[in-house]
DNA sequence: TAGATTGTTAATCGATTAACAATC
DNA sequence: TAGATTGTTAATCGATTAACAATC
């Protein structure tokens, strides 16, 4: 009784999947992909984690998240797995994405051709500048600030890329939320404010350099 | 006895830094530093937590990493919590680094000067592309693969920043780690193999791009 | 003094790793 | 059959959260 929500959608809400699983499984996806397989051809865990440096039993644990099987002695058919993979995350039918910000990491990110095979296409970019706006990149439109919201709500937009200066990125943020947005990748160093609901994923380099000149310091102290 | 190696250097080494900890510091920086604290003024963890969405206590335990001590009822001398921070994380010695692979997301790179408050100074870009070492970029040299090496041990470079195409990421990172090199923030969606003892720092988009993509698709599925 | 906040020790939670039966 | 590998249950490990004494 006390847990009838719980029990009433069990099939629909199975255990959460933990962040650190989701985030190696592009990696397994890369390595298998890159490999080739003929149809029919298995792959173990053990050959997967010896690849990656990881653990199989972790590999085994990620992998099982996605609701393949596979064979004892065997392993799993590698073109099956691809496709399990790409089915859990979601990349094989592709979200339409707006990115904000033209700067010189935007037109990185709106050239990189390869966030399609990832489940993401970003049709646009936007910026405020109308010299900017007069560029194409990557045969990529550039529009002003002000027909972003139109075209969000045109094409059903789901995600923005935000790679504007932090001092607008809460502006442009709260006006793509607004235009019916539901998640947002963001890129600038600042801590984004949404409603409940909306899904924000940082993209922080400073946290990563944290790590990386943090180590590095250690290690030349001690030799 | 049996722990001789431990007790030797034990304040040379403390307990290992978590991870997370070193994430989240450069956010509690940025705050501190945005916010403009007056030389004396003070700040607490609940400040803090509240403007990042983090518990208070967990601020506290990351704070008390850098060792600084704060006084009861009044929190920390917010100057002081910052130097503390930069101190902690070597930020206030800026290591010089070569950025290997001058495209799109490699000029961005080049070109933002963001990193040099965080401890890290990209003096130079390396292509093999002719037409593109012709560029200066935001004023730094791009210069041939051919001269990275001998540059890399002229100046004691001890950072590669890898910024070239999977395929030749391995290549570069076994040139870049034989002239010297003992970090490397890498780039290319590739795993790297390199000697004990080289620290590896991977940005990994395709990582956060399935955290963003699994949850929005259960996002969109539940409503 | 009273109340807020630190610093520290203990409890909880979640992810990783280990163990092992099932099985192809 | 024998051996390798999966899938699952249990143990370990580490990070987060809670509790609380110390203190300004």
């Amino acid at each position: 009784m006390e847990n009838s929500e719980k029990d009433m959608n069990a099939e629909e809400q199975p255990r959460a999947i933990p962040a650190p699983t989701l985030r190696r499984l592009p990696g397994y996806l890369q390595l298998l992909k890159s490999r080739g397989y003929a149809p029919g051809s298995t792959v173990s865990c053990t050959v997967i984690a010896q690849a990656l440096g990881l653990q199989s039993i972790q590999v085994r644990k990620d992998l099982a998240y996605t609701g393949i099987t596979g064979r004892p002695k065997t392993g799993y058919v590698a073109l099956e797995l691809i496709k399990a993979i790409e089915d859990f995350l979601g990349w094989n039918n592709t979200h339409d994405a707006l990115l904000f910000g033209v700067g010189q990491l935007g037109r990185a990110l709106l050239s990189y051709n390869g966030f399609r095979a990832q489940g993401l296409d970003i049709v646009a970019g936007v910026d405020c500048d109308n010299a900017v706006q007069r560029l194409d990149v990557h045969g990529k439109k550039v529009i002003p600030l002000s027909k972003a919201s139109s075209l969000i709500r045109r094409l059903h937009i789901k995600i923005a890329v935000i790679t504007v200066p932090a001092s607008s990125a809460q502006a442009v943020c709260d006006m793509a939320v607004a235009a019916g947005v539901k998640a947002v990748w963001n890129f600038a160093p600042v801590q984004l404010n949404v409603p409940e609901g909306i899904i924000v994923q940082n993209e922080n380099l400073a946290a990563s350099l944290a790590v990386l000149s943090k180590k590095l310091n250690l290690s030349l102290k001690a030799s």
